[in-house]
DNA sequence: TCAATTACTTACGTCTTCGTAAGTGCGCGA
DNA sequence: TCGCGCACTTACGAAGACGTAAGTAATTGA
C-alpha cells in the first residue's frame, strides 16, 4: 500500500474526476461565462472569441454528459436554445471561480490590464 | 510558431492565466501531492503511478517556470534534489483543492467501483 | 425569392501532447 | 569493480484534441 492516507487518496480521486470534467480548452471559460445568466449557442460563441461552433457544440455536449451544463430548447416559432449551469455546475464554477482569482493575483498575463471581469 | 489573434487576448483574464499553469496532464496532481512537504524526484514518481520520467521532468520545469514549484539541490555527497510549493503555488494549492472537493462531492467516476488511479 | 440568422453536423487535416524506450553521469554498497 | 538507484535527457511514434471549411434545416426580414 501506499504511504498516503485514504482521505488523502479520495481528494486526489475528486480532483482527477474534476479534471476530467473541465478537461478540454474551452471548457472552463465556458463555465466562467454561464455563472450569470443562461446563454445562448451564438451568445456564447460570441463571448468566446476564436472558438469554432463544431468545438463550442462538442464541449457543451461533454459538459451536458458530466451534468454541469443543461440545454433548453425553447418552443417558440424560431428555434431557441439556452445554456445554463446546473447546481453542482454553479459550485463547480466556484472552484473555477477560485482559480480565476489566483490567476488575476498571480498568474503572469501580458499586461495587467483587467478585461473580463464579472 | 503560428500565433492566434489577439482577439483572444481579450480573454486573456486570471483564469485563462490560471489555466495556463495547470495545463498539462498530471500538473494539478503535482501541485496537490506538493501540498503537505516537499518531494524527492523519484518520492513523486512513485505517487503518480502512470507518469514517466520524461513526462514528470517537463512538468516539473513548467511549474518551476511558472513560479509554482521551486527545486532545490542539496549540495550532499549523493545528488539529492527537492521540490516543494512556492507561496503562489500554496494558494494555487487551495484553488486545486477546491477542485479537489467539488470532485469528491460531485464528479462521476465512471463506473462506480472504479478505484481511483492506477 | 433571396439572403441572413440560428443551431448545429460532417469531413478532413494538422499540431500538440503524451508515452515508450533507451541512454547519461554520478555516487554508493557489496 | 559491478551493478544499482537517483535525477534526469533524447529520439521516435501514436493518439487525439483542435481547427477549417463546408453543409443542413428551419425561419424570417427585405
Amino acid at each position: 500500500m501506499t504511504n498516503t492516507t485514504n482521505a488523502d487518496e479520495q481528494q486526489a480521486c475528486g480532483l482527477t474526476a474534476a479534471l476530467n470534467v473541465i478537461s478540454g480548452k474551452w471548457k472552463p471559460t465556458i463555465i466562467w461565462h454561464l455563472h450569470a445568466q443562461p446563454l445562448r449557442f451564438g451568445e456564447l460563441r460570441r463571448r468566446l472569441p476564436g472558438i469554432s461552433e463544431k468545438i463550442l457544440s462538442e464541449q457543451l455536449k461533454e459538459l451536458q454528459l458530466s451534468g454541469i451544463v443543461r440545454r433548453e430548447e425553447f418552443d417558440e416559432a424560431r428555434l431557441r436554445v439556452e445554456y445554463s449551469l446546473t447546481p453542482p455546475g454553479a459550485l463547480l464554477n466556484r472552484a473555477v471561480h477560485a482559480l480565476a482569482e489566483w490567476g488575476s493575483a498571480y498568474g503572469n498575463p501580458p499586461a495587467p490590464n483587467v478585461m473580463c471581469q464579472r
